[in-house]
RNA sequence: GGCAUCUUGGCCGAGCGGCUAGGCUCAGGUCUGCAAAACCUGCUACAGCGGUUCGAAUCCGCUAGAUGCCUCCA
């Protein structure tokens, strides 16, 4: 395999605000932790672009030539709906609600999530640990967390001392927040009292007698808090310290500052180099969200089956569109900013096409591939920069279809560069597949198009007009459109 | 209420002080029996007001609007 790690990739952190240079820890590896989802639902649209944000991540880690560690967890532990005792864990809700065990309502939506990030054409992480799987390592880290002084016990449930760690450390460095703020901003939330401040946080909850899912410890019967899964596993697979944590921009607080604050309470050491966070996909204007039902389900994008879309649109044309825009940017998903995407993208797949007919000249090449190509890269070490990316390859489409016109020349060298780049950034890179032209299968449809299309060819051979627009009217209310090209005639199913 | 981010041409979206992406739409053209498709060419925008600068979409201030987090969420 061919090596780029002479590439300056550079990372935009969220810790320090700036893009940095990237330097791994390990030369030449790569260790990777991104949260999971919950699995109390069926992912949404705005669920899967930060997946896809990171597997364009991980796919470019890769192809630079790194050895990845991707590890990224399941949520399979139901956490309360607030701060306040009164609410209730989601998936145990979801099984009440559906009379199914827990674990069924987990194993459930875990499949339905690994399905679709396949049909996305995400690459499956190194390990996804789940945290049931890791009750032991979570109480672990709490008791560790307790030996520093860092958390106290109280009826059954530990607390985080968010205060006492911020007298040495900097509780809200992540979000940018003081602790002396929150305090003076807190809401009133009943059912605090365990609490010696509202800000401190559950490691571990007492588990009431009708709670299912729970486990003993040293505390008693309980569950583990949504914090800790993420610090537990990510230093069981990465280390006390490690390259890249990502996740939504949504859980950068409090998720992700009281990771920060729990590896540094256990360990001494902040865990994590670079925080990358990935940005919301709106739709109508508003984040997609489980909870207020602003969301649209990937199955409904592929079957069309929504009343916001005008057609289906394909993952790879999906996965397309939200590659349109940079990770760090929020998105508005609509039914026309999908179809232009989709229209760009049939123009790409056909330049792929049109590649394998280009003739080579002995001549030298008109065109530049070489910078061409290391503008590719630069995009890419920009941060991820996926939509400078994808408008370096439409100007590739350009020379391809200049080309294909004999406009401009090419040499033998130069068009193997110019293959071999571009099939590499579309599809190992931005993890695109040309899934359109395969949904038309359909032997026997096609045999009758074609017969078609070879009675209207003799018809106009004739000239006889009236016979071939009859055959091609017809068609096209049909819903079949023919195409003449210079090679012939074509047709596509709409 | 606090903190943060955003506002770019008809639409979607890059850009992070001078070289002013890209996609879609639209308009011309090439091709075609005619269309369509395809391809080529063209279309100079940065919320408003003020400031810094030789020079600002890009930096600073104010105003307006939007969003996110502050409670489970990717």
């Amino acid at each position: 395999m061919q090596l780029y790690l002479n590439q300056k990739l550079k990372i935009y952190n969220s810790l320090s605000g700036e893009k940095e240079t990237f330097t791994p820890l390990h030369e030449g590896s790569v260790g990777m932790y991104v949260c999971g989802p919950t699995v109390y639902s069926n992912v949404h649209l705005g669920n899967c672009r930060t997946f896809i944000s990171f597997d364009l991540v991980f796919r470019y880690l890769k192809h630079l030539g790194y050895k990845v560690r991707y590890v990224r967890n399941i949520t399979d532990v139901g956490h309360i709906e607030d701060d306040a005792d009164e609410g209730e864990d989601k998936i145990a809700k979801k099984a009440r609600l559906e009379k199914l065990e827990p674990m069924e309502i987990v194993q459930q939506y875990s499949v339905d999530f690994h399905q679709i990030l396949e049909l996305f054409n995400n690459q499956p992480p190194s390990i996804e640990p789940t945290a049931t799987g890791h009750i032991i390592e979570q109480i672990e880290t709490i008791k560790q967390i307790l030996a520093n002084g860092y958390a106290y016990e109280s009826n059954g449930s530990v607390y985080f001392d968010v205060v006492k760690f911020n007298e040495t450390h900097d509780y809200g460095k992540l979000s940018g927040r003081n602790l002396e703020d929150m305090i003076s901003n807190t809401r009133d939330l009943s059912g605090q009292d365990e609490k010696r401040n509202p800000q401190d946080f559950a490691l571990w909850k007492k588990a009431e007698p009708e709670h299912i899912m729970r486990w003993p410890s040293p505390w008693g019967d309980g569950f583990p808090g949504w914090h800790l899964e993420c610090t537990a596993m990510s230093t069981k697979y990465l280390g006390n310290h490690f390259d890249i944590h990502g996740g939504g921009m949504d859980l950068k607080f409090p998720h992700h500052e009281c990771e920060i604050a729990q590896n540094e309470a256990c360990t001494g050491q902040s865990p994590v180099n670079y925080w990358m966070h990935a940005n919301m996909l709106t739709l109508n204007g508003k984040k997609m969200s489980k909870s207020t039902g602003n969301n649209i389900l990937p199955r409904e994008i592929f079957s069309g089956n929504n009343d916001k879309l005008s057609k289906p649109f394909s993952p790879s044309v999906t996965r397309f569109f939200m590659l349109q825009a940079h990770y760090r940017s929020v998105l508005d998903f609509s039914n026309d900013a999908i179809i232009a995407a989709e229209k760009g993208f049939n123009r790409l797949m056909d330049a792929l096409d049109n590649l394998k007919q280009i003739k080579h000249s002995s001549s030298p090449s008109s065109i530049d591939i070489a910078s061409w190509k290391q503008s590719c890269y630069d995009a890419m070490n920009d941060d991820f920069n996926s939509p400078i990316l994808i408008a370096q390859l439409f100007e590739a489409v350009k020379y391809i279809n200049l080309l294909k016109e004999e406009k401009e020349t090419i040499n033998s060298q130069d068009i193997e560069l110019l293959s071999k780049t571009l099939n590499a950034f579309v599809f190992d890179v931005l993890g695109l597949k040309n899934d359109v032209a395969e949904e038309t299968g359909n032997d026997k449809l096609e045999g009758v198009v074609n017969m078609l299309i070879t009675m209207r060819n003799e018809a106009r051979a004739n000239k006889d007009f009236a016979l071939s627009d009859q055959i091609r009217n017809r068609l096209t209310e049909l819903g079949i459109e023919l195409k003449d090209t210079k090679e012939g005639t074509t047709f596509s199913v709409n």
